[in-house]
RNA sequence: GGGCGCGUAGCUCAGCUGGUUAGAGCGCAUGCUCGACACGCAUGAGGUUCAGAGGUUCGAGUCCUCUCGCGCCCACCA
């Protein structure tokens, strides 16, 4: 047998995998270990779903190569492993994209209708669905495929639901006529966490209200009441003025009206805590319709809502004639305008203000009241709110996060968590189960379930009954608000237990730069290059050996290099130890104890046992703590350094030839078994030809070593 | 405004609960066709000693305080 002198990815990965795949073992009920024992330790992931719109991005590369790692190993550990792979509908992403495509053929989605449009993302969906799937395939990602799931599948559907008619009944969910955030362009609204803000340099408009005094008695040095804004179009539909309670400057004036200009609107002026009397003038006008702190202040003081910007970014008909049909920045020039030839803008100075704007498309999001339906986060009865259980859940310990400080980030967003909007206006998702409805669900509410969804329910199944509670979900942190805490609230309401008792938050990769990557900007890099161009191996080491310490990595692909020389380095140690004409051992026979019995050890033997021994248990450590680069980088030290460097370059000398050639075997088999998780593809072609007898029909399903 | 984190070799980063000459990969220098590997081997240079200042300690990249620089997340400052 005569193996090439340079490892060669191309001609190993895809031929590799295929044997795995077909062998059955990425599911958990044909794994041999699995059949003989009846109590057996189970691993259960599931992955995060990535859209159907997009191909392998870095963070998906990095997320899964790391699942795969653990996975891998806790397979080899002999534990039941179930990693269930699937991919999310990703609503207004997917209808985004599909618009696109018909923008190309010139349509718009409304010339095709809603049955015909979402027909058509179904094809979108068959056609490039799974795209993203295969390319985990290429990472070698050994994910149970035959148990995939699409969050729009007939089942999933079904609970979908399921569940929103739980909370109906229940009377948690309600429909309410609130100012939300709306896209005019995807004609949507969307939840606080579907925002980006920009920093934009505008202006803060002073403008002055007259004042219309009821008691005669009051002296008013000044005709007008002064209030700070930077979106003077909204004052169109204003219903008060307020201003702190405490607020000396104004404390004779609550109670009293004002004339909204313009519109010649009376106004009370009001007191409200909400106010913060150092911001401008201390006296801000009030826009229930248009802004959700003034709709608090509206609710409050029971104002009424005047809703002057429409659907499509335009000034409605509740507007004085002159302003109608204006867009909105136009109609904020031409109030400015007016008011100033009426001596009604006292100042204007420069101020920067974020400005939110839609994170699928960039647009400039208005807030526009809106039929909504939400889901009461804080409803306490019939029983504790979702709020609750989701904070005692992690409080408890039930679910731990890794690293243990995103848990601030979970507390400090539920501590002030508002009712979820639950509804969105597209085509694309699931309907809203009630008569007469046409809006969809938020995307998350379906992913909301992925834990017990997946494994069949509402259906009593048996993975159901098997696989839940799962055992660890990872992501990016930017999820964890929008994701893990609502499947811990799901789970627990829905199963009566925790979805999953470890959430591991991976770090961000950033370009060498520090930026992020972006692949509408073009910044970043393409993991399919990085595999085509050092192979799959050398990819996942490289991003694995990088997972150290912080939040977000730096990206470096002077990694890539070291992992495919690395690769090159196992191919050839393994070339010039199967060599040495061996005769055919029994894999069972190479056993630490059998060798360090034999009385003829040399110093070196012993030395070289010693540290594949300290290796096995730190690397063994490391991973169950998720300490990944550190685990990559002390395997990378032993084989290279200590194997490689000392121990084959001394056997080449050694008199007892039988006992060296054991030995090289030993730690050749250990060590490829500890390598198998980070590189799969190299270790498993080497072990498919190494000449012992009785070997297992994969690495992936040997033992792992103690 | 609140929270989190980072600033250690030319570059990207390790250094866990404080303790001998501070480490890795890549890069760099010099020399190597010796029975696997030049994607290799050997040797080595490189940190004013770990952003800066102060403090705790027998002893501090490692703990505390402050300052400077950078990044991220959250938030109802119009």
């Amino acid at each position: 047998m005569k193996l090439p002198k340079v490892y060669n990815p191309k001609t190993v990965e895809g031929k590799i995998y295929q044997l795995w795949e077909k062998s059955g073992f990425f599911n958990p009920d044909k794994l041999s270990a699995a059949k003989k024992k009846k109590k057996i330790k189970k691993f259960v992931v599931a992955m995060a779903p990535p859209n159907i719109t997009g191909s392998l991005h870095m963070g998906q590369a990095l997320e899964n190569t790391l699942v795969d790692i653990l996975v891998r190993k806790k397979r080899m550990e002999g534990v039941k492993v179930l990693w269930l792979p699937g991919i999310d509908h990703a609503g207004i992403a997917t209808q985004n994209v599909v618009e696109k495509e018909l923008k190309k053929e010139g349509k718009t989605r409304f010339e095709l209708g809603r049955e015909k449009f979402i027909e058509r993302v179904w094809q979108w969906k068959k056609k490039y669905g799974n795209i993203i799937l295969d390319q985990l395939k290429k990472l070698g990602a050994s994910c149970d495929w035959s148990r995939t799931r699409f969050t729009m599948d007939e089942d999933y559907a079904r609970a979908v639901k399921k569940a929103f008619l739980y909370y109906w009944k229940k009377g948690w969910i309600y429909l309410g006529k609130r100012p939300v955030n709306w896209c005019s362009r995807c004609q949507t609204s969307l939840s606080d966490l579907e925002l980006e803000y920009e920093e934009k340099k505008g202006k803060l408009w002073y403008l002055r209200y007259p004042l219309k005094i009821k008691d005669k008695r009051l002296k008013m040095k000044d005709e007008h009441i002064v209030v700070a804004t930077t979106r003077p179009e909204t004052m169109l539909g204003d219903t008060a003025v307020a201003v702190n309670p405490s607020d000396k400057k104004y404390k004779k004036l609550i109670g009293e009206k004002a004339i909204l200009p313009q519109v010649h609107r009376e106004i009370p002026i009001v007191a409200d805590r909400l106010v913060d009397p150092k911001f401008g003038t201390g006296a801000v006008k009030v826009t229930p319709a248009h802004d959700l702190k003034d709709y608090e202040i509206g609710i409050r003081h029971k104002l009424q809502m005047v809703q002057v910007i429409d659907e499509k970014g335009k000034i409605t008909k509740n507007a004085p004639p002159p302003y109608q049909g204006l867009k909105a920045d136009e109609a904020r020039e031409k109030i400015i305008k007016d008011l100033k030839k009426l001596n009604l803008l006292e100042k204007e100075e420069d101020y920067t203000l974020p400005i939110p704007k839609c994170y699928r498309c960039g647009t400039i999001v208005e807030i526009i009241p809106s039929r909504q339906w939400f889901l009461k986060m804080d409803a306490t009865h019939p029983s504790p709110s979702l709020k609750q259980i989701a904070i005692e859940a992690v409080k408890s310990g039930k679910v731990r996060f890794h690293p243990k400080n995103f848990e601030k980030i979970y507390f400090n967003w539920l501590k002030n968590v508002r009712d979820w909007c639950i509804s969105r206006q597209i085509w694309w998702g699931h309907k809203i189960p009630l008569k007469g409805e046409n809006d969809v669900l938020d995307t998350w509410f379906s992913s909301a379930l992925w834990p017990f969804a997946t494994l069949g329910w509402p259906k009593e199944t048996g993975d159901l009954r098997e696989f839940y509670p799962i055992n660890l979900i990872s992501s990016a942190r930017g999820i964890i608000n929008l994701w893990h805490a609502r499947m811990i609230f799901s789970g627990i309401e829905f199963m009566k237990e925790i979805p999953f008792s470890q959430v591991y938050i991976h770090p961000t990769v950033l370009t060498k730069e520090g930026e992020r990557m972006s692949k509408s900007l073009g910044i970043g890099v393409d993991p399919l290059q990085l595999i085509e161009k050092y192979g799959a191996d050398a990819t996942r080491l490289g991003v694995t050996w990088q997972i150290t310490g912080g939040q977000d990595i730096r990206f470096g692909e002077e990694d890539m290099v070291m992992g495919k020389k690395f690769c090159n380095k196992i191919w050839n140690a393994s070339r010039f130890i199967l060599m040495n004409k061996s005769p055919l051992i029994n894999a069972d026979k190479l056993r630490r104890f059998t060798l360090i019995k034999s009385k003829s050890l040399t110093q070196a033997d012993r030395k070289i046992l010693k540290a594949l021994e300290r290796t096995v248990k730190s690397v063994t450590r490391d991973l169950e703590n998720f300490r990944f680069g550190q685990a990559a980088q002390i395997l990378y030290h032993f084989f290279w350094h200590d194997f490689c460097d000392k121990y084959i370059e001394e056997s080449k000398s050694q008199k007892e030839k039988e006992n060296t050639q054991k030995i090289l075997y030993y730690v050749l088999l250990t060590s490829l078994k500890l390598l198998h998780p980070f590189m799969p593809f190299v270790t498993e072609e080497i072990y498919q030809k190494l000449p012992l007898k009785n070997k297992k029909k994969f690495l992936m399903i040997e033992t792992w070593p103690k």
